[in-house]
DNA sequence: ACAAACGTACGAACCAGTGCGTTTATGTCA
DNA sequence: TGACATAAACGCACTGGTTCGTACGTTTGT
């Protein structure tokens, strides 16, 4: 059935991998399996996230992979495993990043402050991941329930904010009965919802929630929210 | 191009809808648009808030149904046409209920908490909906887009906590600079997670977020910080 | 030489949508 | 009132395009 053949030609792209200088005739294939599967989680990232998990085409996947669909299926067997290496991608990241930040020696309500906007501002900034957590919620948690390693690393994350609670109360500026799970969540739900619901809340309450204006208004009301949340 | 007339054949519609008292021989069908109609969007909806509207078949849908698929597309004509109807409807449904409450003439600080409460506890009892708004935000709210009615009948809906944001600021209770939309968007965001990102963080953070107990703290917690940030 | 990395082309199941014929309800006029 | 025409409501069975997955052969690296 005509398929074309999507060649893929050529192309240096990349954001970085350098090949090997040879290059002479783009007859020649250079393996170079690291860049492949990054290559791939890359583009599939994107359009797990964009699409959900059923809406997303393994086929348009591999269209704008620079190596071919059989590829995907040697390196993650199926659709799903695919998946849950971008989802187990993401969250790798995300809780690396997390961790350059250096709040440990700053006074708990600046501590907690900055680590709100910086999760406001993280969050704002990787779409795909926000999104992702979203479709992985459609579906029940039912494949990151299978990455004991990304939940163990992640649970971990709240470390930062456990220390920022203790720092608080035990110097008197937060009150005593705050409990670091909870606290956690309502940042993250004040968070979220900013990237997550964009659309549905933009359209009916006819503000651009992508605004720069708007945008910053809501994350000093966030920062704002969570400092009175703390008080004692 | 054999395109169905829509009727929508006025008549009183209820829940109930009485049948003809007819019922001689089960050999006979009975034709009742209405009841064909609503069976179809109550099934649709826990499909689609299910597995999304990539996700969810029009086959398994059809399936479930007391009518075959051909009605589907006889009264919604597309897949497309069923989600958006499905949506329209779960819309609908959430303002009618939300305007049976009475806040107007309680206190401001009483009527916000219980107007927080009882928007956590119907989210908590209504994922169906919940889930519906996360499939459209994947879709970037490009179906809401089409329901125009839908978007200004629940714009209208913060009108009662824009209400009670005055009777707040006038009689000194609440901040003056507080921003109803804001506000909105601050209870929705924690309820709402609450709910939507319930599979995540319940298996990141080894707590059942669908327990009562859980349930309790956090509704409490959500209400104290609604209402710590409404304070002077 | 041998394994890892890769590409092409194909198949089989799946799935949205429809052609077409049948039954039920309703209006109309003798 | 009842015969009849017409429209609405309905179901069965099918189709054509889509889509996940793979058989099989080729190239690259060690």
């Amino acid at each position: 059935m005509a398929r074309v053949s999507l060649k893929t030609v050529a192309k240096e792209a990349g954001a970085g991998s350098v090949r090997p200088a040879a290059k002479a005739k783009e007859k020649s294939r250079t393996n170079d399996p690291d860049r492949t599967r990054a290559n791939i989680i890359e583009v599939a990232t994107h359009e797990f996230s964009e699409k959900g998990l059923s809406g997303a085409r393994i086929d348009e996947i591999a269209e704008r992979t620079r190596t071919s669909k059989r590829m995907i299926y040697y390196y993650f067997e199926s659709k799903e495993g695919l998946y849950r290496a971008v989802l187990e991608e993401s969250y790798r990241r995300i809780r690396t990043i997390e961790a350059t930040l250096d709040l440990e020696n700053k006074p708990p309500l600046e501590a907690l402050a900055q680590h709100v906007r910086f999760t406001f501002d993280y969050q704002l900034a990787n779409t795909d991941f926000i999104r992702l957590v979203m479709v992985e919620n459609i579906h029940h948690g039912e494949h990151i329930a299978q990455l004991s390693q990304t939940q163990q690393a992640n649970m971990a994350a709240i470390d930062t904010l456990r220390g920022i609670v203790q720092r608080g109360i035990d110097s008197g500026v937060f009150r005593k009965d705050l409990n670091p799970i909870d606290l956690h969540m309502s940042i993250s739900a004040l968070c979220f919802f900013n990237v997550a619901n964009r659309y549905t809340f933009s359209t009916i309450f006819k503000v651009d929630m992508a605004s720069p204006a708007e945008t910053a208004a809501r994350r000093e009301s966030v920062a704002d929210m969570v400092l009175r949340f703390v008080a004692p």
